[in-house]
RNA sequence: GUCCCCGUCGUCUAGCCUGGCCAAGGACACCGGCCUUUCACGCCGGCGACACGGGUUCAAAUCCCGUCGGGGACACCA
């Protein structure tokens, strides 16, 4: 535990599934700790349940890291000195360890098949009894062994529980005590040789020289486990620290699907961007003090630590998320907004006609700080489609007395400039209002009405220069034949 | 059931270690107002919490005990 040594940290998922908001909170958290003590941030795949884990996984996991920013120092793709970084590739560097803890008696051969086991399970449930390994090989001798070998038996092996306490001293919970006594002979090893997770992560987080393990609540019941077996090996263990949970609702329960989007990449489909995703999850968890909310990942490596990270878990809250990517997509320079938004209007089909990158970028300044996603682009639909209705309770409180005469004015006016541009455009209409001796909002809104559907939006000279002389004048022609239609 | 963790506004949290500065601060959300051609932004204001019960103390959100509530883990999963 030496705490004086360079940091080395590890996020260690295992490729079942694609990256959660949890595993990317953790995988942000042992990063930003990293970074902020100039240490290794080592991306390890702990792949041990073969019949689970997929390459498909595997890369979604690597793509939503690299998009969230998480480069790692050392892991699968980039290397280091402890390659290769997907346990099932680390072939039998297992083994000696395993051999160690069986020639010092730590650990026995178990001959109970998945069937007795079962058995001895359900039993112990109906007479309320501990459901743990019971120990019944522990005392088998040599003999036994060979003829349960004889039977044709195979064996797993377990871990030989000691007696007393396991003092667990935990970067945010402080003290935990676990009496080992209420824990079992758990497997490290399968029937068929292949080892366990809760030996392998640990192994490999000595071998690879992990100077602290910091991960989600879920596991602090694999932590005494993993003590026991450095204590049984005889080596120091790494600092722990776990994290309080990502909860879905205020009920308190795990983060799932049925509380909306659960994946990283859907959120980035969604239109979130990084750092308003890094921003909201380092905050599930983590403070600075009480008035900072928004903080840059370069001011979070400068600031963050563990020391200010609770102990209660965190709902998951999408407004809040909402507001900060609105917050960072204002933040975006125009030509950098164009382009995050571009691939949202592709796949609505709305940038099918050539536009040129001129009028893009006109339409986002148009747009402005109106966007909590990038996928709200879309909403936009009327300045490329005429295929638009009019909100019925836009029509309602706009189109009253003569909306039709209103129009046919404004429609006079706008088709007598010349030159379509912000500022002509903007004096016709000025002039006309003053003319009419009109309020500006009883002229501007009907015309908002009729060009767009909608009562909201963008600057009303903006879509009319946004949209050009022709359409402009045809959806007033619309919009005045369906006023007297109606 | 057993073991472990957690418990401040609806939500994220500051404060808790080192009691008094807390008639509990900030942020999101919500409500109202201002700004404005609309919406949004922004600004101003409002609503709103120490789970409960004991104890210690001159004084407790802060320390102690208990209760209740929530969660996690109890696999030849990770």
């Amino acid at each position: 535990m030496a705490t004086d040594q360079p940091v080395r940290v590890r996020f260690a998922p295992s490729p079942t599934g694609f990256l959660h908001i949890g595993g990317a909170r953790t995988a942000l958290f042992n990063w930003l700790f990293a970074k902020h003590h100039g240490g290794t941030f080592i991306l390890r795949i702990d792949d041990t349940d073969e019949a689970r884990s997929t390459d498909e996984s595997m890369r979604g996991i690597y793509e939503s890291m690299e998009w969230l920013g998480l480069d790692w120092d050392e892991g699968p793709r980039v290397g280091g000195p402890h390659a290769p970084y997907i346990q099932t590739e680390r072939g039998d560097l297992y083994r000696k360890y395993v051999q160690q803890l069986l020639d010092t008696g730590n650990a026995y051969r178990c001959y109970c098949t998945p069937d007795e086991l079962d058995q001895m399970r359900t039993q112990a449930r109906l007479e309320k009894r501990p459901q743990g390994y019971p120990g019944k090989c522990r005392h088998l001798t040599e003999a036994d062994r060979e003829e349960l070998e004889a039977e044709g038996r195979t064996s797993t092996i377990r871990l030989k529980i000691p007696e007393g306490a396991i003092i667990l001293r935990d970067l945010v919970l402080d003290v935990v005590k676990f009496e080992a006594e209420t824990l079992d002979d758990f497997i490290i090893v399968r029937s068929n040789g292949s080892p366990l997770y809760n030996f392998t992560s640990i192994i490999d987080d000595i071998e690879m020289g992990m100077t602290h393990v910091i991960r989600g609540a879920d596991h602090l019941s694999n932590t005494p486990k993993q003590l026991l077996i450095c204590q049984a090996l005889g080596i120091d263990p790494p600092q722990c620290a776990h994290l309080p949970m990502v909860l879905g609702s205020s009920k308190g329960e795990k983060l799932s699907k049925r509380h909306g989007a659960t994946s990283v990449g859907q959120y980035r489909d969604d239109g979130y961007l990084p750092e308003a995703l890094i921003n909201f999850l380092v905050r599930l968890g983590w403070s600075y003090d009480d008035k900072e909310e928004i903080f840059s990942v370069a001011e979070l490596i400068e600031k963050f630590d563990l020391d200010r990270v609770g102990k209660s878990g965190s709902v998951f809250d999408l407004k809040k998320l909402q507001w900060l990517n609105g917050h960072y997509i204002a933040q975006l320079d125009l030509s950098a907004r164009a382009d995050a938004v571009i691939p949202f209007l592709q796949e609505a089909g709305f940038l099918g006609e050539t536009r040129s990158r001129t009028w893009l970028e006109q339409f986002v300044a148009a747009v402005g700080d109106r966007l909590e996603t990038l996928a709200d682009i879309t909403s936009y639909s009327y300045f490329f489609t005429d295929d638009f209705d009019y909100d019925p309770k836009a029509v309602k409180k706009w189109w009253k007395g003569d909306p039709a005469g209103t129009l046919q004015g404004l429609r006079d006016v706008l088709a007598a400039v010349e030159v379509f541009d912000m500022e002509p455009v903007e004096a016709a209409i000025w002039a006309h209002i003053e003319a009419k001796e009109i309020s500006r909002i009883k002229a501007m809104q009907p015309l908002r009405v009729a060009l767009s559907g909608e009562a909201g939006g963008p600057g009303l000279f903006d879509i009319i220069v946004l949209l050009g002389k022709e359409k402009v004048l045809e959806r007033l022609d619309r919009a005045i034949s369906h006023i007297q239609e109606n």
